[in-house]
DNA sequence: GTAATATGTCACATATTTGAGACATATTTC
DNA sequence: GAAATATGTCTCAAATATGTGACATATTAC
């Protein structure tokens, strides 16, 4: 039986996505818990809004160092990555939206993506694949991270939305992803 | 000189996009005007919000029209689409949130996007190019709708972020769709 | 079954946001 | 320059959202 706490979380993650600034009746309500018991585990939409953040990025860091850990090959690794995030549906759409809005190195600076190194990691991989020229050698490497990130969510919302079942979503993404970037297996 | 009330409306668009309950003292902030005047031209909150979704489906309808009108050839259409899109900015992009939560055939219900056909020509000139075994068959169309609205946010985003120059974001999102859906020139 | 703990309901004070009247000031029109 | 129009500032009432105490009720632990 998943906690009270989590449930909030979970809820508040849901409603934030979209709306920053969704009530927080409505996230309670959500979370099919009263407002008043809301309250008790938060002591207001900020500490909501950061133990979200932390969470969110714990657990889609922790996804994706497994992941990332799951083979040796680069390719793989970037696969199960983008695979490894899908899975985590609106946990990693949350975490797009909260850093959609800031640079490629402005990115860089923050802590929160230096804690498992999970960026330079995947920065890592796709340089590798950049210099064994498996790539398209005229795509920056902040176009591909943000591309990354946005098929990524296309797939949670496509499965969300009911247009593709959930493994096709997988499938298309890595497809999709692949194709982009001029991937040659 | 712009008027006040598209003034507000860009702001509203802008403001709205990433938080659909920004409060009104931060468009009027935004848009360089007061909120009483926000209020003068604007009845309230929803009306502010039914104009800019009107507004904004006008103008991207009618770019994507031109677009597609440019050129007789169906992938010079879509490209000239994708184009026209990125174009639009902020415009294209607060169309797709409002309507990131629908899934493809709901969309087909909806009037908006039957006024000009955009939507129609577009899903025609795809199944056009899957006849011909030009773009890759396992791909369904309404993925490919929604990761076309995925490459083209990923661009506007890219370009306004600063990370990518905007020239730049036109072609490797052109590069990068032609790639995800395989399309053979 | 009892005690401890968790949650819901209710009420209320406070904070924030909204909508609009009144009037001053700025800008535009002729 | 005068008149008309547009906008800003200020104020205030109403609506909405937030945070929390009190107490009842439900659930869990022993």
């Amino acid at each position: 039986m998943e906690s009270t706490r989590a449930k909030i979380i979970t809820a508040a993650v849901r409603c934030f996505r979209d709306n920053p600034s969704d009530t927080l009746e409505k996230v309670a309500e959500e979370a099919g818990v009263s407002r008043r018991t809301l309250h008790r585990y938060f002591e207001n939409r900020e500490d909501l809004i950061e133990s979200c953040k932390n969470e969110m990025l714990v657990s889609c860091n922790k996804a994706m160092i497994l992941a990332y850990e799951s083979d040796p090959g680069p390719i793989i690794k970037i696969r199960n990555m983008l695979f490894a995030a899908i899975e985590q549906g609106a946990n990693y759409a949350f975490v797009k939206r909260i850093y959609e809005r800031s640079n490629f190195s402005d990115l860089e600076m923050k802590k929160e993506f230096e804690s498992d190194d999970v960026k330079s990691k995947w920065f890592n991989l796709i340089k590798e694949l950049q210099k064994a020229e498996r790539i398209n050698p005229e795509l920056t490497i902040p176009w591909i991270f943000n591309l990354f990130g946005s098929i990524i969510e296309t797939a949670i919302y496509a499965f969300e939305s009911g247009d593709v079942a959930k493994n096709d979503s997988r499938n298309f993404a890595w497809i999709s992803f692949k194709g982009a970037i001029g991937l040659k297996e």
